[in-house]
DNA sequence: CAGCATCCGCAGTGATACTG
DNA sequence: CAGTATCACTGCGGATGCTG
């Protein structure tokens, strides 16, 4: 497949694609977008489930992920406030590709280690 | 598939699978891994295809997915020297699923333009 | 050509406090 | 619970200069 036959390259430095694709692969983005795959969350239950994740950090991320149409936000009315968060079906298919990337990674950190100790024993560590 | 079973697992926080990840998903890595995906490269002419990148970030980049065991370094102690960067076969694993996000990413564009758009519109701009 | 060393500004990040 | 607001800090990343 030729990419350079696409209407948006991101290889490209001012390509727009960039942006998003830092939105999905991001640190947090990833991680939330990996979570949602799964079903629905609260706002907390994200929280704890991406592990490390600030407040502040969830709140920005999913903001960034319901603007670019991938995440959808359903806010009920009631006290105490109920928020769920699921993806859309673009959102799916993004995780979908995000999340065999992800287990790829997962599935190889023994190589990946491996890799690592045989690189600082033949340099002199660090 | 449970991602619980495996032994490594992205959403805890202190798991080695998120630095890789990250080196991964990161900015120039998933450039740097998708150029190279067409083929080996040189320092410069990997410079010139992942526009935008810095000398500093390429080189850093390289050597941190050089130490996860994913991009190959040859080296000929020819004058002018000349290096060559390709992937090894873990890497190849990697980048295709990365490549497979990507192009989706791309491909969507106009659907995450869109939604902006949409976004943008109910909340007053900005 | 293929890099490393150094400096440095500022944006991204986290901790904390506060609101509805 | 579901966030927003504020602030201090770090380290990412660009610019520059130098080496083999």
């Amino acid at each position: 497949m030729d990419l350079d036959a696409l209407p948006f390259d991101v290889f490209a430095k001012d390509c727009p694609s960039r942006g998003t694709l830092e939105h999905v692969t991001g640190r947090w983005g990833a991680l939330t977008l990996g979570a949602l795959h799964e079903g629905s969350f609260r706002f907390n239950e994200l929280r704890r489930r991406v592990d490390g994740v600030s407040e502040k950090m969830l709140s920005q991320t999913l903001h960034a992920l319901e603007r670019d149409g991938l995440v959808h936000r359903e806010a009920q009315p009631t006290n105490p406030p109920r928020v769920d968060y699921t993806l859309t079906p673009l959102g799916r298919e993004v995780s979908e590709r995000l999340l065999a990337l992800i287990q790829c990674v997962q599935g190889r950190m023994e190589d990946v280690l491996g890799a690592r100790e045989r690189y600082d024993e033949v340099r002199g560590a660090r």
